[in-house]
DNA sequence: AGGTTCGTACTACGGCTGTAGATCTACACG
DNA sequence: CGTGTAGATCTACAGCCGTAGTACGAACCT
């Protein structure tokens, strides 16, 4: 079901597009990017076929142009892309790697507070099923 | 300092060899991936001059033969890759991050405490300084 | 109907990865 | 001193990525 997602920094800033707005046309994609990036339309082009042709995307015609959709959600591509470095980097040890992130510099202690709340949130709803 | 290190899954499996055993040849890693890998000498001592040419690691001849050592701390990887995970995945929000760890399938209760306990022990330590 | 314009597909290229065969080199042993 | 051998380097290749120019096809406008 959820396949291994490996993607690239530029292919999920593609991907995020597609899920915040839906079916996108090549120039939408190219706009959002083009700031930032400058990217030529050409290559972006060529990137949203090469995920279409990988199963990633799927596209239809409409009014002589593609439309984009995203096959996977932001969800299956968050699960195996953590699963993957929890794997690789902290040997499936996910207490460690959420250890890791509370000791990460951009973790204020009102966040901590959330954290904390999240747990008691997760421990009831675990509890129930 | 940290730069930006992008490393794949079998870079990294050798990383790690580095990091636990410290200084290795081509034919200790070799041993230890072979198995799981099934790859000839030549590719990992492909890859390990490749990584040393890109400064990841250092070599010194001994007895005839390279000994490899990383020049990168385990902890400097786990920084710079979550860093990027966090950054791409979920717009640099780590509380998110946390919170998605947390509703994974293989974290147990006990973790949970674990994780409730490291919550109160940074709370102590980032309170001191 | 013919040219213009818009958008896609084709082709290409350098860089990196995993993969590994072929070749070189230098020590060790006879 | 010659040769075998172990280990390193060189060369190579396919596959993917970012990058983009060029070519093609179709719609539209006059």
């Amino acid at each position: 079901m959820t396949e291994r997602h490996q993607l690239t920094d530029l292919q999920i800033a593609i991907l995020r597009l597609l899920w915040t707005r839906g079916e996108l046309t090549v120039i939408d994609i190219w706009e959002a990017l083009h700031a930032e990036r400058g990217l030529a339309q050409t290559t972006v082009a060529t990137l949203l076929s090469r995920l279409q042709r990988r199963g990633v995307l799927a596209r239809r015609i409409n009014d002589r142009q593609y439309l984009y959709r995203s096959l996977v959600t932001e969800a299956d591509v968050q699960v195996s892309m953590v699963e993957e470095l929890t794997e690789r980097l902290f040997n499936g040890d996910v207490p460690a790697l959420v250890s890791h992130l509370l000791k990460a510099q951009d973790m204020s202690p009102g966040d901590l507070d959330r954290v904390r709340r999240m747990i008691d949130e997760v421990d009831r709803t675990k509890g129930e099923s």
